[in-house]
DNA sequence: AGCACGCCGACT
DNA sequence: GTCGGCGTGCTC
C-alpha cells in the first residue's frame, strides 16, 4: 500500500510551495518524523506533519507526486506540542511552516547524509548512559532569604506564568537553581529549560548549574544550545533534548523551540532584553514563545528582570484589573548590609563647556583608585570618534553605501561603516577638498579610555611600588567592546583581567552592563545617556532605565563594598522622571509613568502594532510597493471591518534608510485588537503577494511583515 | 530559499 | 567569440 504524507520542508513564505507538499511513502509514517524528500534537483530534510481537516492535495496532479526519499529512522518522531509551537510561531509571525520547523532543527541533521546521521546517533546512543539519580543528596549549600523563600513558596502553590521582580543582586538566579532542584528531585524525567539573552552569558549560567547538577545527574543531564556552539555540538545537544537524555537545557532564544519530550519548567532570565527578539527571517519573540509553550505544554513558565519589560509588567498587575501573569517580588539585595548603589547625578549645565568627566566624578573615580576600588565607564558607542569632519568644506565621514557616517577607529586608522563593514583606511588629508586638518566629532570608547588615560596620567595606583615606577604604577584601563572582544576567548581573559584587580577603570559599551558580576566594582558612570531621553523610538527610555540600572547593579555587589558604591549619571537633564525614579532605584514608579503615557498614545502594550519592511535599489519602489499593497486594503473582502479595525500608516524610510545600497521602507500597522490584527495579516499575505506580480512591485528586492516589532 | 533558464556587457 | 551578471520561474 502506497501512503501520501503532509511534508513541510525549508520554502519561504514568499513562493507557492509554502504549505506542505505531499510525498508517497510505502509505510505510513506518523506525523513529526523527519524524512529525505526530493524537491526539484535537490535532496532535502523534512517533517512529516499533521493531515489537514480537509483534503489539502485535491489541486494537485496526482501523477506529480514523488516518493519520499527515506526516512530517519533512529529519532524519534517529533511531538506533537513541538508542532503546535512551530505552527503557532509560523502563523504568529507571518512565515512558512517549513522554514521556522527547519530553522528549529540543528542544522547538521539537514546536511548529514543518512550513513554519517546514523553513526552519529550510535555515538550518542554509546555516550549517552544513565544518569545516577539520587535526589535525595541534593546539597543545599546557601540559604535563603525571607523574599527568595516566599517566591518560590507561591511558584510552588500556583501555577503561573510568573514574573519574577527582583532587583540586582536580589538572587534570582538562585531562585531559579531551587525551582529547578525542586522540579527535577520530585518528578522523574522532568526537564527544564533556561534562557538568557546572549551568547556572553551562557558559560557563566553553564558553571553555575553544573556545579549544582552536574554531581547529582550527572554532567550529561546538562546541555547549552546557542548560536556559538560548532554543528556537531549543536547536533550532540539537540539529540540528548530530545531523547530526554538533557534534563536542563541552557540556551538563547533558539532554545525555545528545543524539542523537550518532558518539559515542565521553562525560566527565561532578563525577559526584558531586546535579544529575545529574533531580528532576520522568522522574527518570533523567545519570551512571548515561551509563554505559550508552557501553556501547551502544561509547564510552569518563570520570566525574571529587575527592570521587566513593559508587556510583561503590565501582564503582572492584580488579577482584578486583568493581570495574566502572577508578579513575585524580590526588592533587596542578599546580604546582611546590602544596599543599592547611591545614584548621583551630575548637572553637566553647571559643569566645564565641553567637558567629557565633570570635575566632581573624576575625583570620586581618583579616590577610589586610591582606595584600591574598581570604578567602570561606559558609553554606548563604540570606536574612537563616531564621525570625521573637515572644518574647511564641512566634509563627513560618510559612507558611500549607506546613510550613516563611518566611525574612527584610531587603533587601526580605519573608518569603518558598522552597518555594511566598508572599511578604508583614514585620509591623510580632506577627500573633498586637501584640508590636512580633519577632525575627530564626538566620542566613542576607544576615546573616552585615551581621554581618561591622560586624564589620569598624575594618578598612582596605591602599593605598587617598583622598580621601574618609585613612584607608584600609573593608573590602568581596559576597554571592553566588540572591537576588544571579537577573537574568542578575549571577553573572557578580559574579564579575569578585571576580577583580579589588576585594573583599575573599566570602560565599556552595555557590553560590560550585563550579567557579570564585579566584585570590586564601587562606582559605575554613565558619560552621556541623553542621547535615549528624546529618541524618536518610544521604546528608548524603557531601555535607557533597564541599562542604566542593570549598569548600577553591577556595583558592589559585595556586602562589605555596597554600602559605598555609587552610580554616576552625566546629564543636561538632572530633574528628568526617568532619573528620579532611577535615583530611588524605583523601577514601579517608571512603569507606571511609561504605561500612563502608552496608554493616552494607545501604544503597546494597549495596542498590537506590525511593520511591513520593503527592500529596493530606489526609495520610490520600496515605498511604492508599500503604498500599492496598502490601497489594495480595499479590494479584500470585509475591508471596511478592516478599516474599522485597523489603522494603517503612510509608508516612510526606515530610520537607517539605505544599507549597503539598498534603500528600505516601511510601513505600521496598528491595531486594539490582537486577533484582529493577526486576522488581517493573515489574508493581507496573499494581497502582499499578489501586489510584488503588479507593476508597482516591479524592482522590490524583498518584503517581510514584523509582528510585534521592537524598533519602528 | 535554491537552482534552473535566459538574455546582454567585458575579458581569456 | 565565451564567462558571467542577475531577472523570472519552478519545485509535491
Amino acid at each position: 500500500m502506497i501512503c501520501q504524507l503532509p511534508v513541510v520542508v525549508h520554502t519561504p513564505v514568499h513562493s507557492q510551495v509554502a504549505g506542505p507538499l505531499t510525498y508517497l511513502s510505502p509505510v505510513d509514517l506518523p506525523a513529526g518524523s523527519l524524512v529525505r524528500i526530493p524537491l526539484g534537483k535537490r535532496e532535502m530534510m523534512g517533517v512529516v506533519w499533521d493531515s489537514s481537516g480537509e483534503d489539502a492535495s485535491f489541486a494537485i496532479d496526482p501523477k506529480k507526486l514523488r516518493p519520499i526519499a527515506g526516512a530517519l529512522e533512529g529519532i524519534a518522531p517529533l511531538s506533537k506540542a513541538w508542532r503546535k509551537l512551530v505552527s503557532f510561531a509560523a502563523h504568529y509571525y507571518q512565515r512558512s511552516l517549513g522554514e521556522v520547523a527547519l530553522a528549529a532543527l540543528p542544522p547538521q541533521l539537514r546536511d548529514l547524509n543518512t550513513l554519517q546521521l546514523e553513526r552519529r546517533l550510535k555515538k550518542h546512543a554509546k555516550g549517552a548512559n544513565p544518569a545516577p539519580s539520587a535526589p535525595e543528596s541534593a546539597i543545599f549549600s546557601v540559604a535563603l532569604t525571607a523574599e527568595q523563600s516566599s517566591a518560590i513558596d507561591r511558584f510552588n502553590a500556583e501555577p503561573g506564568p510568573f514574573l519574577l521582580f527582583g532587583t540586582t543582586g536580589s538572587g534570582k538566579t538562585e531562585v531559579y537553581l531551587r525551582c529547578v532542584e525542586q522540579l527535577l528531585a520530585h518528578t522523574p524525567e522532568a526537564q527544564a529549560m533556561v534562557m538568557v539573552p546572549e551568547i556572553n552569558l551562557t558559560p557563566q549560567l553553564e558553571e553555575r548549574f553544573m556545579a549544582r547538577f552536574g554531581p547529582i545527574y550527572g554532567e550529561h543531564a546538562v546541555v547549552s544550545m546557542h548560536s556559538g556552539m560548532t554543528p556537531a555540538q549543536r547536533l550532540k545537544s539537540w539529540l540528548a533534548a530530545h531523547s530526554g537524555a538533557a534534563r536542563i537545557v541552557l540556551g538563547t532564544r533558539m532554545a525555545v523551540f528545543a524539542s523537550m519530550p518532558n518539559l515542565k519548567l521553562i525560566i527565561v532570565d532578563e525577559e526584558h532584553d531586546p535579544s529575545y527578539k529574533q531580528q532576520e527571517g522568522a522574527r518570533y519573540s523567545a519570551r512571548d514563545l515561551a509563554v505559550y509553550r508552557g501553556r501547551l505544554e502544561e509547564a510552569k513558565v518563570m520570566l525574571g528582570s529587575a527592570t521587566p519589560s513593559l508587556e510583561s509588567w503590565h501582564h503582572s498587575r492584580p488579577v482584578a484589573e486583568g493581570g495574566r501573569y502572577v508578579r513575585l517580588e524580590m526588592p533587596s539585595r542578599v546580604g546582611a548590609n546590602a544596599t543599592l548603589p547611591l545614584v548621583r547625578r551630575v548637572d553637566m549645565n553647571h559643569q566645564p563647556k565641553k567637558c567629557v568627566f565633570a570635575p566632581p566624578l573624576l575625583d570620586a573615580i581618583t579616590q577610589r583608585i586610591a582606595k584600591g576600588e574598581q570604578s567602570m565607564v561606559f558609553l554606548n558607542r563604540r570606536g574612537y570618534a563616531p564621525v570625521l569632519h573637515c572644518a574647511d568644506c564641512d566634509w563627513k565621514s560618510e559612507c558611500p553605501h549607506c546613510s550613516a557616517f563611518r566611525v574612527f577607529h584610531k587603533i587601526d586608522r580605519t573608518l569603518r561603516c558598522h552597518h555594511c563593514g566598508f572599511t578604508e583606511r583614514v585620509p591623510r588629508a580632506c577627500p573633498a577638498c586637501g584640508n590636512p586638518d580633519i577632525a575627530p566629532l564626538g566620542r566613542g570608547t576607544e576615546r573616552l579610555e585615551e581621554h581618561l588615560a591622560e586624564l589620569l596620567v598624575n594618578v598612582r595606583r596605591p602599593n605598587s611600588v617598583s622598580e621601574q615606577w618609585p613612584e607608584g604604577e600609573p593608573v590602568r584601563i581596559a576597554r571592553i567592546d566588540a572591537d576588544t572582544t571579537k577573537l574568542k576567548g578575549e571577553l573572557e581573559s578580559q574579564l579575569a583581567r578585571v576580577h583580579s584587580g589588576e585594573v583599575d577603570v573599566l570602560v565599556g559599551t552595555q557590553m560590560i552592563a550585563k550579567g557579570h558580576d564585579f566584585r570590586r566594582i564601587t562606582l559605575v558612570a554613565a558619560v552621556n545617556p541623553d542621547n535615549a531621553l528624546f529618541s524618536s523610538d518610544f521604546r528608548a527610555p524603557e531601555r535607557l532605565f533597564s541599562l542604566l540600572m542593570q549598569a548600577a547593579g553591577r556595583a558592589g555587589r559585595d556586602a562589605e563594598v555596597s554600602g559605598h558604591s555609587e552610580m554616576w549619571v552625566q546629564t543636561f537633564h538632572p530633574a528628568h522622571p526617568l532619573f528620579e525614579a532611577l535615583k530611588r532605584h524605583d523601577y514601579p514608579a517608571f512603569a507606571a509613568g511609561q504605561l500612563k503615557e502608552r496608554e493616552q498614545a494607545a501604544m503597546p502594550p494597549f495596542s498590537y502594532q506590525a511593520l511591513v519592511r520593503a527592500e529596493a535599489h530606489t526609495q520610490e519602489v520600496a515605498q511604492g510597493f508599500l503604498t500599492a499593497a496598502s490601497a489594495a486594503v480595499a479590494t479584500m473582502p470585509g475591508a471596511e471591518a478592516i478599516a474599522q479595525a485597523l489603522f494603517i500608516f503612510p509608508a516612510v524610510p526606515m530610520s537607517m534608510q539605505r544599507i549597503a545600497n539598498i534603500e528600505r521602507a516601511q510601513m505600521l500597522i496598528e491595531s486594539s485588537s490582537r486577533v484582529a490584527l493577526q486576522r488581517f495579516l493573515a489574508d493581507w499575505q496573499a494581497v502582499l503577494h499578489a501586489t510584488r506580480l503588479q507593476p508597482e512591485g516591479k524592482g522590490l528586492i524583498r518584503w517581510a511583515i514584523d509582528v510585534d516589532p521592537l524598533a519602528i
